[in-house]
RNA sequence: GCUCGGGUAGCUCAGCUGGUAGAGCAGCGGACUUUUAAUCCGUUGGUCCUGGGUUCGAGUCCCAGCCCGAGUACCA
C-alpha cells in the first residue's frame, strides 16, 4: 500500500481519515462498495411526507453527510444528495446491525452514505428519516470546508469547484439554471422545426468573427489547426445544402483577455433560418428568451443586481446612430464626417481611423454600459460586419443587430450576405487588413465558402447568443466565472517541463479508460 | 499590459507604531436517546505564498517574483 502522505497536501486530519477507512476494512465493512442504490431522493421525500408518515412507510436515500449533531446513544445529521437535503435520526435502539457502531466509530461529516428507514416529525417539526439501515457508501478522507461560512476563498473556490458545489449550495443552484435556460432553448428551437448540428472546433482556416485564435497541430497529417473562434461559415455551408433551419450550442475558443465577461472559452448558441431577414430574427430573439427564462426561472422577469429585466415585454430596438445622436446631444448618421464627430465627442482615439469606426467607438464608449434593461441595437458600419447583407438602399450599413441587457452583448445577428462576388471581395479586404497588421483579421480567403454561396445560399438570418452571458443575467451573477463550471486558471504551480511541449503531443492516444 | 486589493491552522478570519503566532468551527479524548451554529469538559494542529534585504529581532518594514480578485486596457 502506498505509504501515507502521498499528496503534497497531506495533513494529519487526512492521515485520521484514512486510518479509520482501513478500521473499517479490519472490521470487516468496504468503505468503498460497489452499489449503493436507494430509491427516492431528499426532496422526494419531503414532498411526500404526509403519505409517507401515514402509511409507515421505508424510503432510501444515498448522500452526503452534512452536520452531525451527536448525543450519547442518538444523532442527527443532515444528508444532501441532488436534490436538496434532508435530516436523518440515527438512534442505538432502531438502527439495525452494525448501523450503530459504524455512526459511532467511523462516521464522520463528508462521508457518503445509504440510509433506509421510515418518516417522521421531530418535536421542533422538521421532517426526519428514522435510520432502520445505515451503510457507507464512500468514505471521504478530506473533511468539509467550515459549515457556516462556507468555501469563501475565491481561487480555491474555481480551483476545487468540487468543493465549492458541497459547501456553497447557491452556486449548485446556479449551475441548475444554467442547464435548464439551455434545456429550454433546445426545447423551443426543435419545436420551431430546428436541426442541431455539430460543425468543427478544429479548423484549418478560421472565420466568422474578429478574433485572435488559439493554434494547434495535428502530428500525422502534419498540419496548422485553429480551434473555431465562431461555427459560422460551416452552419451556413450547411444552410447551402438545403439544412436552411440549423443551430449549434457548443464552445468558441478566443485568444483574448480574461474578464468577468470573458472567458477564453465560452459557449454560444448560434443558428441561422432560411427565408427570415435581421428583423425576422429580432422577433425570435424575443421569443427565445421568453421561453428560456420560463424554462430556466418558471417567469419572465429576471433579478439582476438592482435591476429587473422583464422577458415576456417585446424588446426596445434603436438605431446604432440613433443612440450615438442621444449620446452626443445632436443628431449625426453614418455620412457624418469624423471630424464632426471628434469634435462633438470631444476627441477620439488615434486608432479609430474612419467615420464608422467612429461611431462604434462613441457607442462602446457611452451608450453600452447605459443599456441595462434588454435593447437591441440595429444597422451597424458594413465595414465591420463581413458577413453581413447591406440594408436595401444603404449599400454602407449592415442589416445587423445586437442585444444588449445589463451593458453587456448578449446577442448579435444580421441578414446573411450570399452573393458569392461581395463575399468574396469582403474576404479579400480582410486578408488586406490582416497583412496590414491587423491581428484579428483572418489572413487567408476561405474560397471553399465563397464556392458553397456560389451554389446559391436562401436568403437567410443568423443568431448568435452568448450562453454564458446570459446565464449570468439568469442567474443574478456578477461575474462570468459564475457560471463557468471550470473557468480558465493559471496552473497553481509552475511546472517545469525540460524535455519541452512535444513530451505531451502524444497524449491522449491509448484506450479511452473511462 | 497597467492600477488597486488579497494570500496567516483543514475552513472562516483576527494579528495595532516590528518584540515568543491567536479565535471560532472542524479534528482528537470524554459526557449526553428529539438536535438543527446542539451543549459541556479537556486537547492536537502553523514552510504566516516564495526568495532576498533592513534589524538584536520581521506575519508586520523594503525589494523582486508567484497566484487570485476588482477596475482599466484589449475584446465587429
Amino acid at each position: 500500500m502506498t505509504s501515507f502522505p502521498f499528496l503534497p497536501d497531506h495533513n494529519h486530519l487526512i492521515e485520521e481519515r484514512y486510518r479509520k477507512a482501513e478500521a473499517l476494512r479490519q472490521a470487516g465493512i468496504t468503505p468503498y462498495p460497489a452499489t449503493a442504490e436507494a430509491a427516492d431522493t431528499a426532496a422526494d421525500v419531503l414532498a411526500r411526507a404526509g403519505a409517507l408518515m401515514e402509511f409507515h412507510e421505508r424510503v432510501s436515500l444515498l448522500g452526503r453527510v452534512m452536520t452531525i449533531r451527536s448525543f450519547g446513544k442518538a444523532a442527527f445529521f443532515h444528508l444532501r444528495d441532488r436534490s436538496g437535503q434532508i435530516q436523518v435520526y440515527i438512534k442505538k435502539n432502531v438502527v439495525s446491525g452494525e448501523g450503530f457502531r459504524l455512526y459511532k466509530e467511523f462516521l464522520d461529516s463528508g462521508d457518503l452514505v445509504r440510509v433506509e428507514g421510515k418518516v417522521f416529525r421531530t418535536k421542533t417539526d422538521e421532517i426526519t428519516v428514522e435510520a432502520a439501515e445505515l451503510q457507507i457508501a464512500a468514505k471521504a478522507v478530506r473533511q468539509l470546508p467550515e459549515k457556516w461560512h462556507g468555501f469563501r476563498q475565491v481561487e480555491a473556490r474555481y480551483r476545487q469547484r468540487y468543493v465549492d458545489l458541497i459547501a456553497n449550495p447557491e452556486v449548485a443552484d446556479a449551475f441548475r439554471t444554467r442547464s435548464r435556460a439551455i434545456s429550454a432553448m433546445r426545447r423551443f428551437l426543435d419545436e420551431e422545426d430546428f436541426m442541431e448540428v455539430e460543425t468543427p472546433m478544429m479548423q484549418a482556416i478560421y472565420g466568422g468573427a474578429a478574433a485572435r485564435p488559439f493554434v494547434t497541430h495535428h502530428n500525422t497529417l502534419d498540419m496548422r489547426l485553429y480551434l473555431r473562434i465562431a461555427p459560422e461559415l460551416f452552419l451556413k455551408r450547411l444552410v447551402v445544402g438545403g439544412l436552411d433551419r440549423v443551430y449549434e450550442i457548443n464552445r468558441n475558443f478566443r485568444n483574448e483577455g480574461i474578464s468577468t465577461q470573458h472567458n477564453p472559452e465560452f459557449t454560444m448558441l448560434e443558428l441561422y433560418a432560411g427565408g427570415w431577414n435581421a428583423d425576422r430574427m429580432m422577433d425570435f430573439v424575443e421569443a427565445i428568451l421568453r421561453e428560456t427564462a420560463m424554462g430556466a426561472l418558471g417567469t419572465a422577469k429576471a433579478v439582476f443586481g438592482e435591476a429587473e429585466m422583464d422577458f415576456a415585454a417585446p424588446i426596445p430596438r434603436l438605431r446604432m446612430v440613433e443612440a450615438v445622436s442621444d449620446a452626443l446631444g445632436t443628431q449625426v448618421d453614418w455620412d457624418t464626417p469624423i471630424e464632426r464627430i471628434s469634435e462633438l465627442a470631444g476627441g477620439l482615439p488615434e486608432e479609430v481611423r474612419t467615420r464608422e469606426e467612429a461611431i462604434v467607438h462613441v457607442f462602446e464608449s457611452r451608450c453600452e454600459e447605459k443599456l441595462q434593461q434588454p435593447t437591441f441595437i440595429y444597422e451597424f458600419p458594413k465595414s465591420l460586419s463581413p458577413l453581413a447583407k447591406s440594408v436595401e438602399g444603404k449599400p454602407e450599413v449592415a442589416d445587423r443587430f445586437e442585444l444588449y441587457i445589463a451593458g453587456m452583448e448578449i446577442a448579435n445577428g444580421y441578414s446573411e450576405l450570399n452573393d458569392p462576388r461581395e463575399q468574396y471581395e469582403r474576404f479579400a479586404e480582410q486578408a488586406e487588413r490582416r497583412k496590414a497588421g491587423d491581428e484579428e483579421a483572418p489572413g487567408e480567403v476561405d474560397e471553399d465558402y465563397v464556392r458553397a454561396l456560389e451554389y446559391g445560399m436562401v436568403p437567410a438570418a443568423g443568431l448568435g447568443i452568448g450562453i454564458d452571458r446570459l446565464a449570468m443575467v439568469l442567474t443574478n451573477s456578477p461575474s462570468i466565472r459564475d457560471v463557468i463550471l471550470f473557468p480558465l486558471l493559471r496552473p497553481a504551480k509552475r511546472e517545469e517541463h525540460s524535455d519541452g511541449p512535444s513530451s505531451l503531443e502524444d497524449a491522449g492516444t491509448g484506450e479511452g479508460g473511462g
